[in-house]
DNA sequence: ATAATTTATCGTAATATTGCGATTAAACAA
DNA sequence: TTGTTTAATCGCAATATTACGATAAATTAT
């Protein structure tokens, strides 16, 4: 116990539940805002931005790169992160898909 | 250690958040899909339809009529569980919102 | 009254997440 | 070379989540 029935779900489902649950949290929120305005920028930008420690700021980078949300590329000493358009639509599309299933109808 | 600052973030983060940790299990995807299609529902129904055990049902309708996704009234013995088209509604509009905030330029 | 149905809650075990200091490794500047 | 900047990773502690059996409480059926 302890562990997600991930078996039981479709693979839509899974992968709608693992978008949702990295974007679940404030700090990751706040970081694909800001490279949603800024377009582009490092690690020591975001530790300066919303005030977590590097070690912090690094993890959430690489949950939100392993879901392909966002991705990095090296610049010179440093590593620049920006938000990965194809992915961004994709999971735009699947959480639209998923709030348009349901048609308001009263209950 | 182990629990979100939460204090460091605006309302709007922390509420994105929420509703995306709220969304981000197959178990509650699979519970509002089922609730969209089949427009009211109860515990036992989804016990049948997903193959978790009562208990865990259970909880997982507890966290989304928290959020306030769904909503539950007591039908004679039972309890009859539908989407709250409002807050429904007040989600769609939040992600979306989110999802729009990215323009799309190159990085 | 008794039995069956239904669901919420409790208690517990397994696992996952969050946060950060410390360390490591790489690029760059002096 | 030496020192600085940058970020990934490790290790750990605190907390949260997930799942389920067992129990309790309420309604309905016999």
């Amino acid at each position: 116990m302890g562990v997600t029935r991930t078996d039981l779900f479709t693979e839509e489902q899974n992968e709608l539940a693992k978008i949702a649950r990295i974007l679940g949290h404030p700090a990751r929120i706040a970081i694909v805002q800001h490279l949603a305005r800024i377009n582009a920028c490092i690690n020591s930008d975001l530790v300066q931005e919303l005030g977590l420690a590097q070690a912090t700021i690094s993890q959430h980078l690489k949950e939100l790169k392993n879901v392909g949300i966002i991705q990095g590329t090296v610049e010179g000493s440093s590593m620049s992160y920006c938000i990965n358009p194809t992915k961004w639509n994709e999971c735009k599309d699947l959480l639209t898909g998923l709030f348009d299933e349901y048609k308001n109808e009263c209950c």
